[in-house]
DNA sequence: TAGATTGTTAATCGATTAACAATC
DNA sequence: TAGATTGTTAATCGATTAACAATC
C-alpha cells in the first residue's frame, strides 16, 4: 500500500514510509473525526494547516494530531504544514472510502429502514446493494430504492455478490446466530446494532458494536451524577 | 449518596465508603457493559460470582473488575465474591435507571421514529414524553403512541415538564443552533445522532455524541486493512 | 537565509495488570 | 479453621504530551 517512493502534491514532495508497525486502535477511532474535521475545512476552501491550527479547532493536543499521522508515515511537510486536500484524501483513503466495499442490512425494521434511508454509506464510499426480512409483508417492497429480500435466499445473495459489511438490526436474540451465518457466507464486516456482543473474530470477520443502549446508559450516569461543576 | 455506614444485605453485611475522588470515564463507560452481563446471569439464576468467573465470560481482567467495582466503593465480599442481584442493582442506580429521568426526540424523521419503537428507554426506566418535528405532516400524529409536537412548542414543553435528556436526530445543520436552544431551556443531557460535535458543557449540559459514521467508517478501516491475520 | 512547523525522541501521565495482605 | 476471593497497593504497560533537532 505505502511505498519507499516520492510522490509531488502540489508540487512539493512528499515521502512515504514503508508501513510500520500495525497501529492502535486508539489512533484508528480518532481518523473519522480528523476525516469530518478536513471535510469541513475543505468545503470552507483552506488549503493548508498546521497542527497548531488544527489542535485548537479540534481540542486535542498538536502532539497527539503529528503523533497520529506519523502511525501512517507522515503526510506534512516541515515549515509548511499539511495540505488539507491531501490529508484529506489520504485518510479518506485508509479509511477505505476508495475500496468500493458493498453491504446489506439484515433486518428491514425501523432502525434497518431508517439506516436505509439515509445518505451514511454513499458518502462513504459503500454501495448498500439490499436489506432482508424474514417479514412476508416487507419481503418484495422497496425501502428508499433498495429491495427487501426474503431471509432465505441471504446465502446465495452474499456468495454471489460478495457482500464486505452486514448491517444487523434484527432483535437480540437471533443476532449471534445470524453473525455465524453471515460470517460463513464470507462477509468481511459486521456493523451490530443489536445490544448482543458479536465476535466472529475467529472466523477473521471483523465488527462494531453500536451498542446505543450504552451510550445512552452512560449519559444517563453523566446527566444523574452531574453535581460538581468547575 | 454513598454513607459510610454498614449495610445487610442477604444476610451479608457490607460497607459502603464516603465517594472518593471522581471517576475516571474509561471506567464509566464499561458500567453498561457490566450491567448487561449481570442482567444476563440475574436471568440465569446465578446468585453469586467471582470477580475470576466474570472476567472469562466478558473477556477482561479479573484485576481490572475488582478496580473498576472499587472505584464505587466495592460491592463484593472477600472469600465470596459479588452478589449478582446486589450489584446488578447498584450499577443500575449508578447508571441513573432508578433516577426517573425524562426524555423527548427532537425530530420525528427516520431515525428519531426508530428509536421511539424502541424499548431502548423503557428498558433504562426513562420517560419518553414526546417526539418533536418542523413537517406539518407529521406534526399532530402518533409514533408508537407517543405525540409529535410542532417545534414552536419546545421552549414551553421543556419548562413546563423539566425534560431531563434531548435526543436530537434533526439534519447535522440545524443541530448546534438546537442544541443551544435545548441547553438555554433547561435541558441536562443531550444524546445526539447527528455528524455535528455538540458541546455544551459551557451552560452545563452532559452529551453523548453517537456518531454512527465514525463507527462504520472505522469498521471499513478494518475491513480494509485485515490482511495479517494470527 | 530565517522562520515555521513537522517528524521523532524522551518525559510524563494514566490505565491496566500483577501481587498479596485483609477478611469473610 | 482453612480456603477463597476481595480490596488495595505496587509494577507494568501504553498512550499522551513536551521538547527539539531536522528540514522545508
Amino acid at each position: 500500500m505505502a511505498e519507499n517512493s516520492t510522490k509531488t502534491v502540489k508540487g512539493v514532495k512528499r515521502k512515504n514510509k514503508t508501513e510500520q508497525m500495525l497501529v492502535s486502535a486508539t489512533v484508528i477511532k480518532r481518523l473519522p473525526r480528523y476525516y469530518r474535521y478536513l471535510r469541513q475545512l475543505l468545503s470552507d476552501d483552506i488549503r493548508r494547516i498546521s497542527s497548531g491550527e488544527l489542535s485548537k479547532m479540534m481540542n486535542v493536543t498538536a502532539s497527539q494530531i503529528r503523533q497520529d499521522f506519523n502511525c501512517f508515515g507522515g503526510f506534512g511537510q516541515q515549515g509548511y504544514g499539511y495540505n488539507v486536500k491531501y490529508l484529506y484524501t489520504k485518510i479518506g483513503e485508509l479509511l477505505g472510502v476508495t475500496s468500493n466495499l458493498s453491504a446489506i442490512i439484515v433486518g428491514a425494521g425501523n432502525l434497518g429502514s431508517a439506516l436505509a434511508s439515509s445518505p451514511i454509506f454513499e458518502r462513504r464510499g459503500i454501495s448498500l446493494l439490499a436489506l432482508f426480512d424474514n417479514n412476508t409483508s416487507l419481503v418484495g417492497t422497496k425501502k428508499y430504492g433498495f429491495p427487501v429480500y426474503d431471509i432465505s435466499l441471504l446465502e446465495e445473495f452474499v456468495k454471489k455478490n460478495e457482500v464486505d459489511i452486514a448491517i444487523i438490526t434484527i432483535p437480540r436474540d437471533y443476532a449471534p446466530e445470524m453473525a455465524e451465518k453471515l460470517a460463513s457466507y464470507g462477509i468481511k464486516g459486521l456493523w451490530n446494532f443489536t445490544s448482543a456482543e458479536l465476535d466472529v473474530s475467529k472466523y477473521g470477520v471483523e465488527s462494531e458494536n453500536v451498542h446505543l443502549g450504552d451510550s445512552l446508559m452512560t449519559l444517563c450516569y453523566k446527566v444523574t451524577n452531574k453535581e460538581e461543576k468547575d
